[in-house]
DNA sequence: TCAAAAGTGTTACTCTTACACCCATGT
DNA sequence: ACATGGGTGTAAGAGTAACACTTTTGA
């Protein structure tokens, strides 16, 4: 499921066995979104308009078939540079989700969860790829807002314990920048000098010497340490 | 992957094609087990001896292919209890596994992870189910070694934070019971007193009246209140 | 000069940790 | 009686949260 157009077939050349199970690859994209007269910055998501049945013209996930040649984070990375272009700076399996029911045929989908940065977003003039906002989304394809669901969830959980924030932010940022990613993912309003101290805590910003400047005191632009792991550990690199 | 015997084929009827990407389930099932000499118990699993190739001959995650009539938690119960006849207390989803070159043919493994009770250890007369210290793991088939020691850090990561430990015990316990089970999991002492206090606040214990005596001071006997969740959510049970 | 955000300081409160000490049982 | 673990008390330290206050810019 949850593929839009062109090309796919788990293995080439063959004709699709309807009597199998068929391994599908989708992305849950994060982004951020700054709204016009909203008081936080939104989580967004970008979605493809499905031009197959099943659910023809419903808002899916982007993703393809697994291709049997290739490991699944290359095929999440593949299929997702293909549905919309976006080759993202964080990538990591979400979940399984292989019920009987959710797809006319049998499919199992091994979904991803994804954070870009806001300059990442290419703006496809693809009619076919649209973002919207996570806290308002029409109903999709197959049980694609159930996960949706659990990526937010999952997002939310992880801000607090992981380094996540950092994919969603460009290179150079101020502690409000930050702030404002850690507010709009929290949902709450965070103390500035709290979160100041608390981020300065664990090492992971490099001040640098340039400032940004508003109509206010200027504000000091960090970096990331590269040393520092952006999320905890994956299931493939095993530290001891 | 990961079948050691008796029946499977993701179509039945049909001859397996090889050509085809195939979808495997496999658990890694938790246990605690006292060692004689021991100071702490220690984690247990079981594992089967392949009976085919690849990897005839060695030990492996029980498992078995995917059914294209039952879902993903449905077919790691099944192939659980097929393999080794052990129905846990606690199951859940690890992570998909799916690198090209993890088996000769092209196969994605979903993998659980379980907790049972010492009790519930069916200690088959079958020799080719082995429980192992999960600290003194043979080289398993595939690249199930990697599996286990995620499960691993999945199981101490989890431990801190959710009440899964109570997978491991039986229904009446006290408070030295479960400390154990904490201590056996993360491999250190912890303290008696700020244990009992520590879990007293969750709210997760309900003391009974009756009382475990040794060769000291009784303990009293405690269940587990069954409103508290076992473990936190999984992208089934959408919470808002 | 004023608003607004940057940044510092301080205090109360909660949670964690270490450890002293009494309690109740079997041997 | 005494060893052993059950169970309570307490105090130091770390981390969190709330908020007063000073600094530095643009308008």
């Amino acid at each position: 499921m949850t593929l839009t157009s062109t090309r796919n077939q788990s293995a080439p050349g063959l004709t699709p066995d309807a009597d199998a199970t068929r391994v599908a690859v989708s992305t849950v994209i994060f982004t951020l979104r700054r709204r016009e007269g909203a008081d936080r910055a939104s989580i967004a998501l970008p979605l493809v308009r499905r031009m197959r049945d099943p659910h023809a013209g419903q808002w899916a996930l982007p993703g393809g078939w697994l291709d049997i040649r290739e490991g699944l984070d290359a095929a999440a990375s593949r299929t997702l540079a293909e549905t919309t272009g976006i080759a993202p700076s964080y990538l990591e399996q979400l979940y399984a989700f292989g019920a009987v029911d959710r797809s006319p045929t049998r499919v199992v989908s091994i979904v991803y969860w994804a954070l870009i940065r806001p300059d990442e977003v290419v703006d496809s003039s693809d009619d076919n790829v649209e973002w919207f906002d996570a806290d308002a989304l029409p109903t999709l394809a197959f049980d694609h807002n159930q996960i949706v669901e659990y990526a937010l969830w999952r997002l939310r959980n992880k801000v607090g314990y992981s380094r996540i924030a950092h994919g969603l932010l460009a290179d150079e940022f101020t502690l409000a920048e930050l702030r404002e990613v850690y507010e709009s993912i929290l949902r709450r309003r965070l103390d500035p000098a709290n979160f100041r101290r608390q981020v300065e805590g664990t090492g992971t910003l490099i001040p640098t010497d340039r400032f940004r400047t508003g109509s206010h005191r200027p504000a000091r632009v960090y970096r990331f340490n590269p040393d520092v792991e952006l999320a905890d550990r994956g299931p493939l690199d095993v530290r001891h």
